[in-house]
DNA sequence: CGTGCGTTTGAGTGAATTCAACGGCTGTGG
DNA sequence: CCACAGCCGTTGAATTCACTCAAACGCACG
């Protein structure tokens, strides 16, 4: 299955890739790649596939995930449009790659991202910082992980989603209860109850239970002084 | 104390680095910048440090940290010889570094290996490696605050410890309990506990508390079985 | 021999989990 | 149009694992 993945990708990938553009982007890989649609619920790539591209979100919304023997999951991120992500110092995938709605995603051959950073230095150096902030990113989150209360993950979660969504305020979540759950380390009801108070407390407005409105942003970033974004 | 602090690591580098070589280094940094040494406890950099440096640890072990304004304190990593840190994306660093031990760390100024693996494709990659590794481990370590029981906790630890350290089977930690509290999202009472009930099991051996024997690593890789290094 | 630090052990508590039931929305089919 | 199934989310009650608080232990050092 492992291999057959892979071939199956590739393929796709070598097809529609005649067309692709080492444009001058300011971003990286821009114009490299080619564009792929991918439905809800769709596997981008599963754990311990080859690891021969680089993806980037073009539309749409990505969680990577991880599933123990025993049926525990963890959600190691969320990727929302314009973030990259697929990066392995080995050969193959540590982690599994889901599409949380349709998505749009750019996909760019390793050898080809590699080969022009060591090309072109501005380039490299756009490649490099957004690895960095990945393992930025993967140190807040372990930081949450290891040390904060349920109502600190939450409040974390919901105003890191209010930076990365198109409006500030009203959150329009691609993703579920149980999603969220796995990302943060809790079980669904946890979230669900602390989501509840949240509301009760005035923090928050839930009209529907994947749209929520921050009413008291104050209170959220009380909640999660101890750490920047 | 942000400036003063960068600005004394500064002139210390300035000192030494006159004698830099930048060799052909199979492993990055390792003939380049200067060696420096620093005692058990003291701080190689703060949080919110300016992020100038790269760091390799030649002898000695490292922890990086971080403190709530409430006084909870969370550990990112422990690096022992032949590991670098100090990557940033940003101009400051977000995590303070101390040495667990007496220490010597090589210490290469950004602006020098970023200049280098521009030229040097093969350095590229060895610097590009050292990264995504960073990210590997950080991602490993999420899944295991967010999803593992305190026995599964320790259990990841010790084998961790026992791949990287010397002996493979007679552990010499260099961090207290209190650290591998923090860096597991852990009390120091719950890994005491812990630490005893194994003993008690057969599974380890504790001759001094900071000597540990690994007696029955299946029973540790099977607490473990969900992830991979 | 006392002091201080790190570690272990015990007892009681609490926050989040587990188990279980209910509620509400959506789409389908009669 | 309503009935029903299926899914997702919420709520309640009981449990549990790790935490907090507290005390004692062992070792190194002056």
């Amino acid at each position: 299955m492992l291999h057959w993945r892979g071939e199956e990708l590739s393929t796709k990938v070598e097809a529609l890739a005649d067309d692709l553009g080492i444009g001058s982007a300011s971003e990286p890989l821009d114009c490299m790649g080619a564009c792929m649609t991918f439905e809800r619920n769709a596997e981008i790539f599963a754990e311990n596939d080859l690891a021969e591209y680089l993806y980037k979100v073009v539309s749409g919304a990505v969680r990577t995930c991880r599933l123990t023997s025993d049926g525990r999951r963890h959600i190691g991120a969320f990727y929302l449009p314009g973030d990259v992500f697929g990066f392995e110092a080995g050969a193959f995938h540590r982690v599994c790659a889901e599409a949380l709605r349709d998505c749009k995603i750019r996909v760019v051959r390793k050898s080809r991202y590699l080969a022009r950073a060591e090309a072109d230095s501005e380039f490299f150096a756009r490649l490099w910082e957004h690895t960095v902030r990945h393992l930025e990113r993967a140190e807040n989150h372990m930081f949450l992980l290891g040390r904060k209360c349920a109502q600190e993950r939450i409040a974390a979660f919901l105003l890191d989603m209010a930076k990365r969504l198109p409006d500030g305020n009203v959150l329009e979540l691609p993703m579920s209860r149980q999603d969220i759950a796995d990302y943060l380390g809790l079980t669904i009801e946890t979230v669900s109850r602390t989501l509840t108070q949240m509301e009760r407390d005035r923090i928050l407005a839930i009209p529907a239970s994947r749209r929520i409105v921050l009413r008291n942003r104050h209170a959220l970033v009380q909640m999660n002084d101890c750490m920047a974004a």
